[in-house]
DNA sequence: CTTGGAATGTCAACAAGACTGACGTAAACT
DNA sequence: AGTTTACGTCAGTCTTGTTGACATTCCAAG
């Protein structure tokens, strides 16, 4: 596989090839979202709520400002979401027993029925993709997708990973 | 956790493989976008104008029509863009020859030295990406990311790829 | 040739979801 | 006691998506 190190087969680095892996990248994204989207407007939900609900299924308790950083938006921004998420009864808020400031988040049984609808939906795509392209390339896909985060992205990334194996 | 169906090793296949990959593909997806971003909101821009600009680089003469297939979006969302770039002197409308109901999109110089400017961004993060996971990797990468797109989406995908080349 | 429908694109108004800034409360830390 | 941290909220803005209404142009059937 490193055969040829030094300045010859680097044609997968030129321009083009590069402007196309930008362009899969856009493209595959629309396909990625596009399944939990059209359940979620059915809904009155939108990929903001989806997103929460995702990562409050995986890391349960987990506490705002946690969700706030994996997610990379403002604390207003996810209120809005969080608020309308408990209000509609799909995730609970409990105050810390060891820290009463914090809120660990938790989905109820509604919240993890929609989790589950929503992820089957993108799994399934997931899966077909995956399927297709051959444990090979899936090893490249995400080895690829790591080298592309940032650090911090990254470390949240292999944190929930290893939380999850 | 040996899951062995019809004699194949299908673990890739496995619920946490697949929700990894998603998690992959939200985060990457952030790092692929956060370089181009910083340079936008200095100019007042978001990331559709920067679809736009890609595009109409990428196939210059392009008419809106075609403009909207490939982004996704209603015509009345891209005509805001595209009324703000036409008005900076990023991008130029020309009505069409033959059908003049048409409007064919050029890049001014303006707008081609922006479009290099946030490729050259973008170029440099999947470049570094492309590196480090070395040319196999990438090639699984794609096969991936075209499995994950709709038919529609592979399609365009494919015909702008075929017109690079 | 005319006319009605389809295609293309523009303008206006609205909604979701991101943002900033300011402020309040409660709890924890020093 | 005073400061910092965690969280929530109000108010206002911006981008970018949406639908609805409308003008222009093309084309084809009468």
């Amino acid at each position: 596989m490193s055969d040829m190190r030094s300045g010859e087969n680097l044609l997968f680095l030129t321009d083009e090839q590069l402007r196309q892996g930008i362009e899969a990248m856009f493209f595959a994204y629309r396909g990625f979202t596009a399944d939990p989207d059209r359940i979620l407007t059915d809904l009155a939900y939108g990929r903001a709520h989806h997103r929460a609900i995702h990562f409050i299924n995986r890391a349960p308790g987990t506490t705002v400002n946690n969700l706030l950083n994996i997610l990379g938006v403002t604390k207003q921004s996810l209120n809005r979401v969080l608020r309308t998420l408990i209000t509609d009864g799909l995730v609970e808020s409990k105050v810390g027993q060891i820290d009463k400031r914090e809120r660990h988040l938790f989905l109820t049984d509604v919240g993890r029925a929609l989790e589950q609808r929503l992820s089957d939906a993108q799994r399934a795509r997931m899966r077909t993709a995956f399927r297709d392209a051959g444990p090979e390339a899936v090893a490249g896909f995400r080895r690829v997708l790591e080298a592309m985060m940032d650090v911090e992205m990254r470390h949240a990334y292999t944190r929930l990973k290893e939380s999850g194996e």
